[in-house]
This record gives C-alpha cells, structure tokens and sequence, in this order.
DNA sequence: AACAAATTTTAGAACAGTTCTAAAGAAGGG
DNA sequence: CCCTTCTTTAGAACTGTTCTAAAATTTGTT
C-alpha cells in the first residue's frame, strides 16, 4: 500500500461511492499510505491534515471517518475515555489500552486467544467481541 | 445483602470514610441493597432516587458514585456509547453489550476465558483486562 | 466551455455526558 | 451550642460529537 498515488486514492474512493473531493483525497493519504496501522481520532487526523494538507473542517473529518467506516475501510472503536478512535485495521483484533497516552496498540492475533465465548442470551447473536487491555506504568 | 438497615448502610459508608448523609444513605440503598448485581448510569440513578427518597442533585450522584468507586465498592465500566456505567459487582468478570437497548449484562465467569493473554510492553503491566461482546438483534 | 443537478464542505449552533465552581447547608467533635 | 470540616447544590463550563443550512465543489450534459 505505500505511497499511493492521487490515482490510486481516488479509485478506492470512488469505489466505495464517494466522490474524490480535495479533502476526501488528503485524509485517505493520511489514513493509508504506508503500510502501518493507525488508530486516529478525529482530532487528531484533523490536525495532521491542517499541519499538511489542504484546509479541512472538523466537521468533514467526521463525516469523512464515517462514510469510510461505513464503506469497510475503517473499524470504529470506543475503548473509553469518551473518545472515539477509528482503526485502519479492519481485521478482528484486539488492542492495549495505553490510558495515559490515550493510545491504542494493536494485538498481535497469536497472542491472544479467547478459549470459549459464551451464548448470546436468546433472540441475540454476537455481533463483535472487544477486548481492551488497559495498561499501567510499571 | 437483602433489605439492609439505614444502620447497616451508614456502617459501610463510615467504614468507606464517607459521612453518612441523607443522600449517600440513600444511593447506597438503591444500588447494594438486594442481591442483584446492577449496571448503572448517573442519570438513570438520579432518575430513580428521584423517584423514590430524598432530592439528590445530579452533581451528588456523580460525586458519590466516584467516592463509592474509589473505595472499592463500585466499578467503573466504559464500555461504548460515550456513557460511563457503574457497577455493582466488583469481581473481574465480562460483559455483554445491547447497543439497542444500552445495558450491560454479566457474563458467567465460567462461560468465557482467556486463554493466554499477551505481554505487557515494555515498562508497562496490565492493569486490568475488559471484554465486551455486542450483541445484535437475530 | 457553460450550465444545471447532485453532492460535499463549512462555520457555527446545538447537544450529551461529565466536571467544575463557589456559595449555602449539614455533620460531627468539643 | 459552636466551630470546623465536609458535603451538597445550581448553574456554568467543558469535551467530544452531531446537526443545520448556506456556500462551494464536483460531475454529467450540452
Ligand atoms: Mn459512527
Ligand atoms: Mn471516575
Ligand atoms: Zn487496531
Ligand atoms: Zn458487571
């Protein structure tokens, strides 16, 4: 995935049905070029993208986390702490909480297992299973 | 636990260090009388004291619902949602989530379990390790 | 290129949940 | 009782997020 090209962001864009506006191109290089995993929050992204790129609203910087979330390429995660962090990492996986910080960590998937998930109550399927591993200074 | 006396709750909050007021004597009714484990917001505590004892400002229910924590006889759960829950059962144990109808459920302790859970990073150690699963309408 | 229609962006207001402030009230010890 | 300390309270403030509706951009059509 490194270094896309303006052409390779606005084809994933426009297949996920979202015009490839000025803004919309400048998050989705911020969000996946490289191949490193990111957990952002809209805060964050919308300061990295005011120190870099074209001028982006807050209010664009949501809308443009949900609207990839919703078309796959995002996973939203509300750990705690009251915000919201969005992860390029769609697989299932699991994250340390680094509460300090405010940061989320990924798991590496062998490292971690859950050994029998229990029944849903009735009428109810599992939808996602969660697991945050809050950290403390040692 | 059943139908405790005002004596009875005024001994646990002395024994937290907590003057024994009209209002803790009240929330501390509310929450730790009965058996049932219960998963609370402040408002839907301030709703119910509202309902039934003495007036109790919302402020109140928040600071006491800290103190409580702080001295062990509650946990604090964040789990989604951008609403903090309170707990009355202070075991490790898991939780479901129902998004629809925002309420956490215990899991059985026997029901679920870790199989082997990841390093700390380095300088850090695990404080404490929450697993939500979110259920959905089947 | 010019135009119109559809979508997107934006500033700022609004909102939800929570915390803070500082003044008034209640509790406990002598 | 009196004094000191702790607690409660109303309302303001604050944080993260969503909403609103007007302006700007994008895209498709001539
Ligand atoms: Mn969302
Ligand atoms: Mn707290
Ligand atoms: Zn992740
Ligand atoms: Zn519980």
């Amino acid at each position: 995935m490194e270094k896309q090209t303006d052409m390779d962001v606005i084809d994933r864009l426009r297949a996920a049905k979202l015009r490839p506006t000025r803004q919309r191109v400048a998050l989705a290089h911020l969000l996946f070029d490289g191949d490193i995993d990111r957990h952002i929050t809209a805060e964050s992204l919308h300061e990295e993208v005011l120190a870099t790129g074209p001028r982006v609203s807050l209010a664009t910087v949501y809308n443009t986390l949900h609207q990839f979330t919703d078309a796959g390429l995002l996973r939203e995660i509300m750990a705690a702490s009251g915000k919201t962090y969005f992860d390029t990492n769609t697989a299932d996986h699991h994250h340390f909480l680094d509460a300090k910080n405010a940061t989320l960590i990924d798991i590496p998937e062998d490292q971690i297992a859950l050994a029998h998930l229990p029944e849903a109550p009735a009428g109810q399927r599992i939808a996602r299973v969660d697991v945050v591993i809050r950290l403390e200074d040692e």
